[in-house]
DNA sequence: CCGTATCCACACCGATACTG
DNA sequence: CAGTATCGGTGTGGATACGG
């Protein structure tokens, strides 16, 4: 998904307006990958960038980055820059913040696992033909 | 915000692809307008299309009628035509599974809720000067 | 190793207008 | 009243490459 809905809402606060909390809350984790991104750090710790490379393999190098940055500014993650030896490495956690949101994700999570044992379900039965619908 | 997760979705479903639920939940209410209409059916029960549009003000026509479209696809609410005088009035109203999805929104408008009001706080100690940072 | 810039394709969404 | 088509501006995100 993009992300028009976070420029609509950091828009909304400059303004001045504070209206539509749920618009809010969903900015937070609407964006391509931010919601895997919340998900892993909230369920396994902290992970250097590169590790998040590989959790994520079909997300482009600059998204990531990109993604990781407004996830700062949204006060979710922190960064930790370590300098190891000749190269950097970069370590990203959830803030309290950021672990406050996982309850909700968490029921994302539940919900969407329910319904698509539904659905598969249903296209396993449509297809054997046992369903006319 | 926009859609594209949704599409996403779609074409995962498309290839067999049963991963990621909560990115399936999120494709549910991303895409602009959708929670906000799955939030007033959900609280307040059936609308016209023409309530839905003076709800929500600044959707347009043609993004209102789309959206609705969408969400009726996947389940969410249901569509009523009735045939009253001259004109036509068409009554949407949440389905089973679109209430199953009301307490992920209501956590969402919460948080947000919250979120905002720390927000609204530190900018205006911040204005006030009685925070540096 | 990590961040950012450029270029480009494409999807979204608003305004508008036409149909039933 | 409700739905759809077209056009055009704009934002998103991928590939690639360069800088720190």
């Amino acid at each position: 998904m993009t992300d028009s809905v976070r420029n609509i809402v950091i828009q909304k606060l400059a303004d001045g307006d504070y209206s539509c909390p749920k618009e809010f809350t969903l900015a937070m984790f609407s964006g391509k990958w931010k919601i895997n991104i919340i998900y892993h750090l909230g369920h396994e710790g902290t992970y250097y960038f590169h590790e998040i490379q590989t959790l994520l393999p079909n997300a482009s190098h600059k998204e990531l980055a990109k993604k990781l940055k407004e996830l700062i500014s949204d006060g979710l993650i922190n960064k930790n820059v370590e300098n190891d030896g000749p190269h950097i490495k970069v370590a990203y956690s959830l803030t309290d913040l950021g672990k406050s949101l996982l309850p909700i994700i968490n029921e994302m999570y539940d919900w969407g696992k329910n319904r698509l044992q539904e659905i598969h379900m249903e296209n396993v039965k449509f297809g054997l033909g046992e369903i006319k619908k």
